[in-house]
DNA sequence: TTACACTCCGTACCATGGTACGGAGTCAAG
DNA sequence: CTTGACTCCGTACCATGGTACGGAGTGTAA
């Protein structure tokens, strides 16, 4: 098997060498097995990358990954910690989607507003109806 | 009635008078009459702030709310404008929607595995757990 | 008129999440 | 044993969204 350079796993991960340096000093990957003086990676820490990406792409800052991670390696954490951590972590995204839904909603009727009378100057005022949409929040 | 300073703007939107000064050069905030040198604001633009944060936390940029305050008063545009830039923006709100759904469903079974067992080390894999849940994504 | 609060402006600084640079070391093939 | 690709590291830089600073001007009230 071969061996998994830096440049290789940032290649598997479709990110920059530089992300993977930068994600090890944030503490995101672990200190790869240096053969040499050159970092050596297992396929996982593609994989780990790749989880990093998608968690970003939900809103999770570095951070927030960083714990959501430990969680992992944290043996000595209870249930009852990853039960807290993780459903304060849903409040959080149930808030978002609410938040995405009601700004959906307004966006819809702004769109509709313009059905009809196409290419017409339009009138139709967007903060009003995001104001509306938004309500009280 | 009473001239709104650049402090009593900023209090009345609950922001900072840098925050007022930023958006003013960004652009999102249409330059005050000024009354000597000093800026003098209309209540609207209290509304406006609040709707710049409104859609900050929606996880608009603020060059994308300043592009949306724009269909406000570029009255030459068309109907259709609007309506194509309302759609995308539609789309990449319903996508995130979809993004935060499947991942408040992993973080929910990851909840529900650490249920029963209270203060036991959890074995759960945090990662693995997301993977499920996120897919091919 | 002087004192004090407020405002002006440019510029610097902060955190986040990278991206780029450049000199030095390393490794493998020829 | 040299060459060339790759890697090392620290440091600087970028965009985004602010926040702070400091010297100078202004506006008002005693």
């Amino acid at each position: 098997m071969e061996k998994l350079t830096i440049s290789k796993i940032a290649e598997l991960a479709g990110v920059g060498i530089e992300t993977v340096r930068f994600y090890q000093r944030r503490g995101l990957l672990r200190e790869p097995k240096s053969v040499g003086a050159f970092r050596i990676y297992a396929p996982e820490d593609a994989q780990r990358i790749l989880f990093i990406k998608r968690a970003q792409d939900l809103g999770f800052t570095l951070n927030e990954i960083k714990e959501l991670l430990e969680l992992n390696t944290k043996s000595r954490v209870t249930c009852s910690t990853v039960k807290l951590k993780t459903e304060q972590k849903i409040n959080e995204i149930q808030q978002k989607i609410e938040d995405l839904t009601r700004m959906k909603k307004s966006l819809g009727q702004l769109a509709c507003a313009c059905d009809g009378d196409q290419d017409q100057i339009r009138e139709y005022k967007v903060q009003e109806c995001f104001e509306k949409g938004l309500g009280k929040k």
